[in-house]
Parts: C-alpha cells; sequence; structure tokens
DNA sequence: TAATTTTTAGAACAAATGTACTAAAATTTA
DNA sequence: TAAATTTTAGTACATTTGTTCTAAAAATTA
C-alpha cells in the first residue's frame, strides 16, 4: 500500500480516537512505523493530512449521492443519502467533532463547507416541494415551514455525532441508526396517508437491506 | 473589582473571540494586567477557568429557569427558557464551539453535563405531555413522536451555536433571533387551534420585551 | 550499468506552554 | 504596631511540537 494512504488511514483512526489535539506528526509517523522527517515529506503538517481527509470525504459524499439519484422516488432518495450519509460522516467522526476549530484553522475547508451547505440546502428545499407537489407531504402547515425544516435538518445532520459522543451509550452503528431515526422522524407527522404508507414501505426495505449488507 | 472575577471575565472574552486554543494563561494574564505566575495562584491552569466557567453559567441557567418558572402557561414556558436560554449560551458560546473536547479534557464537566441533560430531556418531555393534555398540542401524531421532539430539541439547542459560527452572517443578536426562530419553528405544526392563538399571541409578545429589555 | 529522482531517517532548532519556585509586596489580623 | 497571611511578579525548567536540514538509502530512468 501506498505510503501516502497508509499515513490518511493511522491518521483518520487517531484523530477519531483521540481527537485533534492528542494527534501529532509524530504520533503518526510512530504507528505507520516511518520517522516523522518522512511524514512532512508526504504532509508538510497535520492540517494538511486534515486537508486530505475533508477532500476524501466530500468525494465520498458525492460518489454517494450520485448513487442514491439512481432510484425515482424522491422519498427514497431523502432516505438513502440520509443513511449512507450518516454513516459517512460517522467514519470520519472527528471532523464533525470539532469542527468549529478545523475550519478556522484551514480556512480552504470553511470556504468549501459553506458553499457545499448552501448548495445541500437548496437541494432539501427542491425535494420537499416535489414530495409536496407528489402529494407525499402535505403543503406548508405554516409559512415557510419547509425552508425552516431545510435548516433545521441540515443543522442537526452536522450536530448529532458531537451529541452522540457525549450523551449515547452503545455502539456506533446503534448510535447511527439511533440518530438518524430522530432525525427522520421529524419528517413523519408531514406524510399525507399517502406519503405515509410509501414510507413504511421504504423505511422498513431500508433498515433490513443495512442488515444484510 | 475581584482579581478573580476579573480573569474570569478576560478568560471568557478571549475564549469566545480566539477559541480555546490560542487562550494561555500568559494571554489572560496579560490582558488582565497581571502576571501569568499571579494568574496561576488563582487558578492551577486554563482547564480550572473553563470548569469556573462552565459553573457560572449553570448557574445563570438556573436562575433563568427559576425565574421562568413563574408564569402560568407551559407555552410561556417553553418560550422564555427558550430565548433566554439562548443569550445565556451565546454568551458562554466557546463552551458550545468545542464542547467534546473541553469535556474530554474536564471529567468533571461531562459528568455534571449528561445528568443536566438527562433531566432537561424530561423536563422537555414533561412538558409537551402537558401541553397536550391542556389541549395546546395534538397528540402524538406518530407513536413516540414526542420523545423523539423531545431529545432532538435538546441536540438542536447543542448544536446551533456551532453552525451559526461557521454559517451565519449577521450580528450575534440577529444569529440568536434567526436559531431560535428556527428552533421554535418545528413546534408549530403541532400546534392546535386553540394553541396557535395563544403561540402567536405570546411569541410576538416576547419578541417585543426583548426588544425593549 | 550509471545517473537521477524519490523516499527515508534522524538530528537539530526555535517557539510555546504548563508548572513550580522564590522572594518581595500588600493586606489582614491579633 | 507587629506578626501572619494573602497576593503578586518574575524567573527557571521540562516538555511538546512544528519545522528545517543533511545525508543516506531506495527506486526509477536513461
Amino acid at each position: 500500500m501506498d505510503t501516502k494512504e497508509k499515513i490518511l488511514e493511522v491518521a483518520l483512526r487517531q484523530f477519531n480516537e483521540l481527537g485533534t489535539d492528542a494527534v501529532t506528526v509524530r504520533s503518526i509517523a510512530q504507528e505507520v512505523g516511518i520517522s516523522h522527517g518522512n511524514l512532512c515529506y508526504h504532509f508538510a503538517n497535520t492540517d494538511a493530512i486534515i486537508l486530505a481527509l475533508y477532500q476524501k470525504i466530500v468525494g465520498e459524499m458525492d460518489e454517494q449521492t450520485s448513487i442514491a439519484l439512481a432510484p425515482s422516488s424522491e422519498l427514497e432518495l431523502l432516505l438513502r443519502i440520509g443513511e449512507r450519509g450518516f454513516r459517512i460522516l460517522y467514519r470520519y467522526k472527528f471532523l464533525m467533532l470539532d469542527f468549529v476549530r478545523i475550519m478556522r484553522r484551514i480556512p480552504q475547508i470553511q470556504t468549501a463547507y459553506r458553499e457545499l451547505m448552501k448548495f445541500r440546502q437548496q437541494q432539501f428545499l427542491q425535494l420537499f416541494q416535489n414530495m409536496v407537489a407528489k402529494g407525499w407531504f402535505i403543503p406548508d402547515p405554516v409559512p415557510h415551514h419547509y425552508e425552516n425544516l431545510a435548516e433545521r435538518m441540515l443543522v442537526n445532520s452536522d450536530s448529532w455525532i458531537p451529541h452522540a459522543e457525549i450523551h449515547f451509550e452503545g455502539t456506533p452503528e446503534e448510535a447511527i441508526r439511533h440518530y438518524y431515526r430522530i432525525y427522520i422522524s421529524e419528517l413523519l407527522p408531514l406524510l399525507t396517508e399517502k406519503g405515509q404508507k410509501l414510507y413504511e414501505e421504504l423505511f422498513s426495505q431500508a433498515l433490513h437491506s443495512e442488515k444484510e449488507g
């Protein structure tokens, strides 16, 4: 395996386990089994490693999204993006655990992330509007409800990992399922009868395929 | 003013502005105008300062809650706790901005915080149940909806500040209002007609009194 | 094979930081 | 006022960490 990839792999594990504070070029180098001088040859410092990991997660997310675009149903899309997305996020959880500090330190990430979020918020809103149009969601119960919902879900998708880290007792898999359920359950009261049937069908299916895959 | 309080005041400002990374016993001491040796006489290290600040915010929150307990209406209670609570949180925003790292570093805070959250979750649930009983909220639209809601709102109240720090452009006051609106708007579809009238009344009143106070 | 490039190890350096210590100054108490 | 206590300043030290540099080793290319 490539040294560079080995470094990223070890760094990711250390970041997730110990936090960005405790991880140094030396600690990574030691576990990889190379000198820290050598590590700095590949990545100038830990910030460069974090940046590389950020680019990796964005890549995985994009790939995931394009796969999820295949199904015809918007409801299924929402479910699958969420489901897989939560899993990907968890694999890079250190990014979520102190993302404010990381973005303060690495402006490139902050810029990229802000644009990404604006895009995703639009995507959410579009999705909800489609669902309403198709008769799966009820129309705005109060003015701007779906706008608020989109932003709230965006906040939630960023913050369940820090919350879980402090408050949740259980395996990572349990945490993912738990918080995904909490996350998605906000949509249930918005479903029409027609939408509710479709949802239950798809959701039990999704859970099932997760257990198998 | 007491030296100890001066230290806490300066430390809070530096933590909020620069993040817990950039703040050292020396930087605080310099701004207070004392030697860092002296500062370490009062607080052994930055962790001790953070702990003291945590205890202060808990105190302020408790005080706020007991004041808010005065009004007879549960709906008003929910509003006032949220409204003032958001403001208090923002004044100690560094705690929210990297609370995972802080809790990893200072186990006392983690323990206290976990208990606090369990208590607050119960409080939320109780509140919702009362609202349903009084005919302001509709009964569970889906099973366990209010349980999920309570947990989700707990997550939200912890995470809007980090989100704002990265994504929101505007004054702190605008941020507080914006995210509080997003936060509370999840409840709107759950209001009965009776509840909705009461809400609109109270909410416009609350906003008004904020502008004056 | 010979030259060139890439990769690696390890030493060395500078800056920052928490911590401990000493003695002086200020304040409080008896 | 005198003694005791609290508070303060300043120094010194050990540790950590990023960063740079040199030269050797390995791999690649001509």
